[in-house]
DNA sequence: GAATTCGCCTGCACGC
DNA sequence: TGCGTGCAGGCGAATT
């Protein structure tokens, strides 16, 4: 799923391939899938100019152009990514054709995705009011974003407001390095634990973003290889599976104790 | 405002 | 083979 160490991958594609080539043709297949723009709005910002360089910021990509204004892309689920020719996608939503022929698609199968406009990335952040970028928080803020919540502590790091960048799978991850139960009351956790969780969460994105974002090649002793119904804990036992807040949570009953 | 639940969307795995 | 069912999960709206 697009979480922050895919964003970081798709990033690089993008800059890698999509970068200072005129647009010659845009076209919007899925409005639907348009925030606070129009398909024309669209088209009319993008053809005749080109991207000039990226940035990420939680779950977002934001691509530059030369008439400084933003195309904002969020992936849902299933969104990518596609460049080469136009048949290569096969759920594509906005479609761009460059000056050399090749074409930028906005594949998402789901449509959970979402794509705009904006004039800079902070005034977007500021009005969907995202909380800190998970990979770029220091420790401090990290603290200071969760003081006085009595929330569970997973839905907490899956909460865009408090948090950018984290889903489902990595919060899974954090919390089984972390020794911690996705259950926990936050305001429970002490200061050693807040450490630890902060510590391991910098290093989970890290090492998701080393191994190129593919959960399953993580090392054995990961969460991630495991995650599946009928995977087993790396340390030994089995893992358990319960809804939290709504979503399919994995964790290890041995490893981490729910506290009161 | 904070915590919590639910529905959107659709490909895919699974079972009969 | 083919059909029906339910799951996957990011996010925002609705509810408490």
């Amino acid at each position: 799923m697009p979480e922050l160490p895919t964003l970081e991958i798709y990033k690089k594609y993008f800059d890698e391939t999509s970068l200072h080539q005129t647009i010659n043709h845009v076209q919007v297949v899925s409005p639907e899938v348009l925030v606070g723009s129009s398909s024309e709005e669209i088209k009319k910002t993008l053809l005749g100019h080109e991207f000039i360089q990226s940035r990420r910021y939680g779950k977002y990509l934001f691509a530059q152009m030369d008439n400084d204004l933003f195309l904002i892309m969020h992936f849902g689920m299933t969104g990518f990514l596609y460049y080469g020719s136009v048949d290569g996608s096969r759920y594509p939503r906005l479609l761009i054709e460059f000056s050399t022929g090749k074409f930028l698609s906005f594949d998402d199968a789901r449509k959970f995705g979402k794509l705009g406009l904006t004039r800079h990335p902070d005034e977007f952040i500021k009005e969907k009011k995202l909380g800190p970028d998970a990979l770029e928080i220091n420790f401090k803020s990290f603290k200071e974003v969760f003081k006085n919540r009595k929330g569970m502590i997973k839905p907490l790091l899956l909460n865009q407001h408090v948090l950018a960048g984290i889903g489902n799978l990595y919060a899974d991850e954090i919390l089984y390095q972390s020794r911690v139960h996705p259950l926990t009351p936050a305001h429970l956790l002490d200061k050693e634990e807040w450490e630890q969780l902060f510590n391991d969460m910098k290093r989970v994105l890290q090492k998701a973003i080393e191994y190129q974002d593919k959960p399953e090649a993580l090392p054995e002793s990961y969460l991630l290889p495991h995650r599946h119904p009928g995977g087993k804990c790396p340390a030994g036992g089995k893992l358990n599976i319960i809804p939290v807040g709504g979503r399919t949570t994995y964790f290890c009953p041995q490893r981490q104790k729910i506290k009161h």
